[in-house]
DNA sequence: CTCAGCCGTATTGTATACAATAAATAGCAT
DNA sequence: ATGCTATTTATTGTATACAATACGGCTGAG
């Protein structure tokens, strides 16, 4: 079970609130534009907006949330042209995992990948929230075996990225990854074929790419009170 | 002149902080190790701690800074593994980089790179900081030249974080880039020819990567007070 | 009806106060 | 001296207070 290091980040109710936050965001519960007001972020965690804040900077570092000087944080809108650059950053990049993993994965290493699959299959049909953020841990994962943790740091924030970018301009609920694909890329690597991998990997996020058909943002103005409380702690 | 994004990252007086720290790392003023007090930078850039803590949270975002809960920042000393995973993430990305490059490069950007060279001549015999800095910039122009601001990004991290490295592993002041391998690199774009130009690269960064020569972190206790006035705005 | 300007409210920016934790020091016993 | 515990000091963690700014609605003139 990723996600990815609990390093620093001050005392751990900071760590939770932007854990929180960032869950709802990757699993679409925030949705592009929702504003995110201190206050409120604050009364729902139990915190003050210190916190809060701290958290927001965090997740606008990460590119998850736009926050604008004296206007507050929003959850981040992709444009297209950035959305390009995330993909291409992330074929670049999961490449070389896929390179190295090819090279020195190990039986243990695929019983981790087969256990992972597992969940997803098991989650898929009914919860959908849970099933966004699975997917992409998978990708996570395979970042992580490969024992690169830069790699894997960018691998973890693209990833997170992508689902702001689906849930702009992709149908509804188009489930992103389809598993199959994620068992044939560890059969590849199970037989060290890099070069399959990656074609394997390639097509895979090309079928996510292309699923880039502008729909109009729905702009009515959420409360995100409820939903928060479904991610605190 | 580079650098990143004054995107986001609250008012001003933040910014001026988390940069003015981020340029006495990266010119190796401040050294891996060196204690980070938020009242002592606080009392030097004239803000409150508040400021502070927000900078520092964000150079630790981008590995620059070790922040230890309840134990404060400091300088952060990657270890030679860390500095491997780095230095695979960054050949990995500069080549995606001059790829995309050497297909659209314009004779305005070459214009540019061109007179960023100059000004690494200038400022290389005399000027040690400033010279390791732009050194580093100009790796950073490429980036952003590319297009990809999600790689511009990453490659800025990378290389702020390389200057860490050479502090700790390499003997001092062995320039890290000799300016002769830029030139190289800028004609093979113009010619644009990307293997040539990832050739370069590549011997480029290896020549770097080989000056891991443990040397001992010389562990007194530094007095930064006078290195930050050098540095607040 | 439209639009400009004004005022009240909501929200963010920053400093500060206080609590909690860790580091440093001193005192004591062995 | 050496090691252990108590006490003081330094530093960080968090909440809160207040100032600055942006937002929304209202009024009134055209």
């Amino acid at each position: 079970m990723p996600h990815r290091k609990p390093k620093s980040a001050a005392g751990s109710r900071g760590e939770s609130v932007y854990a929180g936050l960032r869950r709802a965001i990757i699993e679409q519960a925030l949705m592009p534009g929702d504003k995110l007001t201190e206050d409120v972020i604050g009364e729902r965690f139990g915190v003050s907006r210190t916190i809060v804040r701290a958290a927001l900077a965090r997740l606008n570092a990460e590119g998850l949330v736009d926050v604008q000087p004296n206007k507050g944080a929003t959850i981040a809108q992709p444009s297209l042209s950035e959305a390009h650059d995330i993909f291409e950053a992330r074929m670049c990049i999961e490449r070389q995992v896929l390179t190295r993993l090819a090279q020195k994965i190990t039986d243990k290493d695929i019983d981790i990948l087969e256990q992972h699959i597992a969940l997803e299959n098991k989650a898929n049909p009914s919860d959908g929230p849970a099933s966004i953020r699975l997917a992409g841990e998978f990708h996570i994962l395979l970042a992580e075996l490969s024992g690169n943790s830069v790699l894997a740091r960018y691998v973890d924030e693209i990833v997170s990225r992508c689902s702001l970018i689906l849930a702009l301009y992709s149908r509804p609920h188009s489930s992103d990854c389809s598993i199959n694909e994620h068992q044939l890329i560890i059969d590849a690597l199970r037989a060290r074929d890099a070069n399959r991998a990656i074609k394997l990997m390639d097509h895979h996020l090309e079928a996510v790419t292309e699923r880039a058909l502008l729909s109009s943002t729905s702009e009515k103005h959420r409360d995100i009170r409820s939903i928060l409380d479904r991610y605190a702690t």
